[in-house]
DNA sequence: CCCAATTGTGATTTCTGGTTCACTCGTGGC
DNA sequence: GCCACGAGTGAACCAGAAATCACAATTGGG
C-alpha cells in the first residue's frame, strides 16, 4: 500500500459501479463489529463472529475490507469524524463562548447515546491501532480537545493551559460514563443528567439551550 | 490476604518455602504487565514483552503465573480489592454521609494518581476476561457502587435511584479521565481538581478534608 | 560440600484465528 | 438470454503467540 489517502484502502466501494446483492453490507459488517466489540472487546472477535452477525460467512468481510484492522480503523475514524464534524458546525453558527460550550457538550452526548458503542470501542482500543492510525486519530482527538478548551478558556480565566485541558478530559470523561453501564433512564432524562455534570466539570452554567438549530444534523 | 480463595491459582509462591533468586519477581511480573497493557492494550503484549520487562525470558513466566490471562486476572483482583479495602475503612470511619462521600473521592483519586496503570488496565480490559472472572470482579464493582449510591442517596433527596447511580459513575469517570492522558500537572493540583469536579457531578460540596486521619493506609 | 527444590532458558509443540484461494452464485448490462 | 463482474462460500494455508518440556543454573539446608 503506498500513499494511501488515509480512508481509501476499501476494495468494494470503490467505483461508482452497480452495487449488487445487499447493498448496506459493509454498513452491517460495521455496525456488527462495533457492538460485538464494544460488548467483548475487539481482540476476542472472529471475523466469523462479525461475518455471522453481518450476515455472511467470516471470509465474505474480505469483499468489504481489507483487514481485520481495517474494519476497526473505519469505524473509529467515523466516530472522530462525526464528533469533529459536529464540533465544527457548532463554532461556526452564532453564539457566544458560553452557547458554544453548551452546544459542544450537547453534541458529545448525543454522539455517546446515538453512537453508544462504536464510541465505547474507540475509547478502549485507539491503543492497540497500528503506530501510523493511532496517531493520526490521536491528532484528531487532540484538535477535538482543543476546540473546547478554546471555548472554555474565555469563561475560566483563572484556569492555566493544563486544568482547562484537565477539567474538559473529566467533563468528557463525566458524559462518556454512560458508555460503560446500563441504566435504565430515558435517553432525555439521561442527556440533562450528563448535560448538568458535565458542566459542573467544566464549571460554566449551562447556556439557555439553543436545541436543534444550533446543530445541524439533528433532524430526525 | 489469608485464605485468598480465587486467586491461588499460582504454582510458585504457594508454600511457605524458601523464595530464591528474586524473590520479588512475581511483582516485577505484574507491574510490567500492567505498564505494557496500559500503553499498548493487553492482547498485543507478548509474554516474551513481560518477561523481558521484568527481568527474565517469556517462558519463565510460567514459573510465578499459570497462563497469561491469569496475569491479567491477578491484577483487576488486585485493584479491584484495593478500591474496596479503601471503600471499607472510609465507611468504617467516623463522619456523617458527606464526609464518607468526600473521603469516598478522595480514596479514588489516590487510587487513580497512584495505580494508575493498573486501574486503566481494568476499566479497558474487564469485558474481555472469561466468564466466571468478569462475574466476580463486575459484581465487587457493583457492591464498590452500592456504597457510593448509598452513601449519595440521603444527600441527594431529589434523584431516583437510576440517577443516583448515573451521578455516581459520571464522578468516577470524571475522576478515571486522568488515567487516559497526560496533563501535566502536579499530582496535588490534580488531585484538588478532580476532586472538585466529582463533587461537582455528584452535586455534593465537598466535606471539610478529614484528611490523612480518615482514610488509614495513607502515611507516606 | 553435595543434595534437592526452585527459578530460568531455548527449543519445540500446539493451536487459534486471520488471511488466501479456487470456485460458485447471483445480478445488471448488452 | 448471455456475459462479465461483484459477492459469498468452504477449504486450505499460514503466522504468531501461548503453552510445554527437557535441561542448566542458582541457592539454601543438612
Amino acid at each position: 500500500m503506498p500513499t494511501l489517502p488515509t480512508t481509501a484502502a476499501t476494495p468494494g466501494t470503490a467505483a461508482g459501479g452497480r452495487s449488487r446483492r445487499d447493498p448496506e453490507r459493509r454498513e452491517r459488517i460495521l455496525a456488527a463489529a462495533a457492538e460485538l466489540a464494544s460488548r467483548r472487546g475487539f481482540h476476542t472477535v472472529g471475523m466469523a463472529d462479525i461475518g455471522a452477525e453481518a450476515g455472511i460467512v467470516g471470509s465474505g468481510v474480505y469483499r468489504h475490507f481489507d483487514s481485520k484492522t481495517a474494519i476497526l480503523v473505519a469505524l473509529l475514524d467515523r466516530v472522530m469524524a462525526r464528533l469533529q464534524e459536529g464540533a465544527g458546525a457548532v463554532l461556526a453558527g452564532p453564539g457566544d463562548e458560553r452557547a458554544h460550550l453548551s452546544a459542544l457538550v450537547r453534541d458529545h452526548i448525543r454522539v455517546a447515546i446515538e453512537d453508544r458503542s462504536v464510541l465505547a470501542v474507540y475509547h478502549r482500543e485507539v491503543h492497540t491501532l497500528p503506530e501510523e492510525d493511532r496517531r493520526r486519530l490521536r491528532r484528531l482527538q487532540r484538535h477535538y480537545l482543543e476546540d473546547w478548551v478554546h471555548v472554555l478558556a474565555p469563561l475560566r480565566r483563572d484556569l492555566a493551559d493544563g486544568e482547562l485541558r484537565l477539567a474538559v478530559h473529566a467533563a468528557i470523561g463525566a458524559i462518556q460514563s454512560t458508555l460503560f453501564f446500563r441504566s435504565g433512564l430515558a435517553d432525555e432524562r439521561q442527556a440533562d443528567l450528563l448535560d448538568g455534570m458535565a458542566h459542573a466539570c467544566l464549571g460554566v452554567e449551562p447556556a439557555e439551550a439553543a436545541s436543534a438549530e444550533a446543530v445541524p444534523g439533528t433532524a430526525e
